[in-house]
DNA sequence: TTGTACGCGTTATCAG
DNA sequence: CTGATAACGCGTACAA
């Protein structure tokens, strides 16, 4: 049990200055020769390593940065954060990540937990709760330290950060004009509370779908489920009492409940219905038919959010905030017509 | 923009001394109400919290953990991490996360990164480049440091430290079991490579049931499948050219390609031939059949392993190494008979 | 070529 | 009651 050695003990041991161990060590041009030599040795003999504390409370900089999202088991979260972790780990960041479990007070205490010190900048995603109370006091005054905060899917207009989103408008357009395409005339939308960011800009691409086909948007083909349920009977009325051909998700877990819903219905997918939903995630590949979805890209966007909050970190950027919108991409499987 | 304030900071502006204002913020009975209260009002107003890395520096304890697992976008790795990050949270721990992806030397960097004084512990499951080189170095190296480590799944006979391990020998064994009462015969294994600790005892225990029901452990019966593949060629052939009725799998993943699989070839699960796989992920609540499976508890596991690591962490125990097992649970669904 | 002194932010100890 | 000092581990400007 050899404990780690510092530079005290090796100028002690080798009976020289701290100083000149920390430079023989940065081979330093100062140190000749044979002092750099004999230190080097001892401190590869003894594994030394600077510890990162000491140079995080020297140099104001931890090389660490806080992730906060609303949930880890989950797919499309765990896709982003995939994609933050290899590229702060080429640019020699680690990462600190806590989950807020769509809690508005476990976000805060979160947040000020990292914020005390240990880490140079944070990527999140807002928890639920934070966006149905609309509520960001917390971002505000983090950003009000000058820590640097990047927003990445569910963000807020009311913060100025920089923030990666996804061109959930267009791409659900593009859906529902997919399906209108193939035929289909009567779509429906299975969405979440209106006060997801992103389901909102879902719901609206959807419409400006159907307005630009001269289609009416029927309230009633809206279906409004919570986050998680396990109750299907909303579902199942929804899809015995009104008449649809094609239906759009917002997420890829409502899609698969909503397929197997209707099939026990009796109805043939994608014949009578067809489905696209959100989140390329591991279901849509396996389910039965395929489901068409559309992809995420969470990995670039974990890439882009970490590229932009290093960036930040490292230049002095002084305001100036980018908004980077991933380009999602439609999967088609065995859920939709051609 | 108002940086965060220090200590010295207060006493400047309050012209006091540092200690003064340390002594004032934590109530001490040595300091006067007058100065206390006038301290503690400007430290409110400022907003005073003190540095996490000037702490970790004076306490030689960062109040981190950090964990070490081989894939993030994984169900039960999540699972587990979300029982450490809740149990740690609890106790005033953060998580630090790094992934190996399966690579030994990513294995290696990370520790080596972490192990630099960021964090007071490790909980980790093996890579499996790790597990089939079969070299531990590094994992001695941080207990030789005095470093606290805790496995947990993919775990290694070879180090000694605390670990949490299903019983999977067990469980595999009460799964062919259930098959063999319900009337089959014919009972495949589809696994991965024999190195992963997990995926040996589970074979054991569909040994051990084979045989405790007098039937022959037939090899052409075993598919050993890689870790990630596309291919279901393989699989096609396996279960043309075997006769079998029922099958279990190491994996969540490879039971849904295998019954996709068979049911493409015309059979019938789970009358023809019945599934189970390891893994209580996502996959099995909405596949058709609904399959059953063997649920490991990750939450379990990792609230086991973080609270393992803290008490190792916060009293010194001495060696005294534990291992504890989990019981994991047969959820039965559609894909087995009763 | 080597060593001294200082500072990062905090707390504990001891002196006043 | 309050303040000065040392210490945690490191790096660097400056002095010798």
């Amino acid at each position: 049990m050899k404990k780690r050695v510092t530079l005290k003990q090796i100028a002690k041991e080798l009976d020289v200055s701290v100083s000149t161990v920390s430079k023989a060590l940065k081979n330093s041009e100062e140190i000749s020769r044979d002092t750099k030599d004999k230190i080097q040795a001892f401190a590869k003999l003894y594994n030394y390593r600077p510890n990162n504390i000491a140079l995080s409370l020297k140099n104001k900089k931890t090389k660490n940065i806080g992730v906060i999202i609303p949930d880890i088991v989950h797919h499309f979260f765990t896709t982003v954060f995939r994609g933050i972790e290899h590229y702060a780990g080429e640019r020699g960041y680690n990462v600190m990540i806590c989950v807020s479990d769509e809690s508005f007070e476990k976000e805060i205490l979160n947040m000020e937990l990292l914020a005390n010190g240990s880490i140079d900048g944070f990527i999140m995603s807002l928890s639920a709760e934070t966006q149905e109370k609309n509520d960001y006091t917390h971002l505000k005054e983090v950003l009000g330290q000058g820590i640097p905060l990047v927003l990445f899917d569910r963000v807020t207009e009311d913060i100025e950060c920089d923030k990666v989103i996804l061109n959930d408008e267009q791409i659900a357009y593009d859906a529902v004009q997919g399906m209108i395409r193939s035929g289909k005339r009567k779509i429906a939308l299975v969405t979440t509370e209106g006060y997801f960011n992103v389901s909102f800009d879902r719901a609206r691409g959807y419409k400006r779908a159907l307005e630009m086909n001269g289609l009416d948007v029927d309230k009633a083909l809206v279906l409004t489920l919570p986050y998680k349920s396990e109750d299907d009977t909303v579902i199942w009325d929804f899809f015995e009492s009104n008449d649809i051909d094609a239906v759009l998700c917002v997420n890829e877990i409502f899609a698969i409940k909503c397929m197997d819903v209707v099939q026990r219905q009796g109805k043939k997918v994608p014949e009578d219905i067809s489905f696209i939903g959100f989140t390329n995630g591991i279901l849509s590949r396996y389910s039965t038919p395929k489901l068409t979805t559309v992809a995420q890209h969470g990995e670039l966007m974990g890439e882009t959010a970490a590229r932009l909050l290093i960036d930040r970190i490292e230049n002095d950027l002084e305001g100036n905030h980018k908004t980077e919108v991933i380009s999602a991409t439609i999967i088609h499987r065995e859920s939709t017509i051609n």
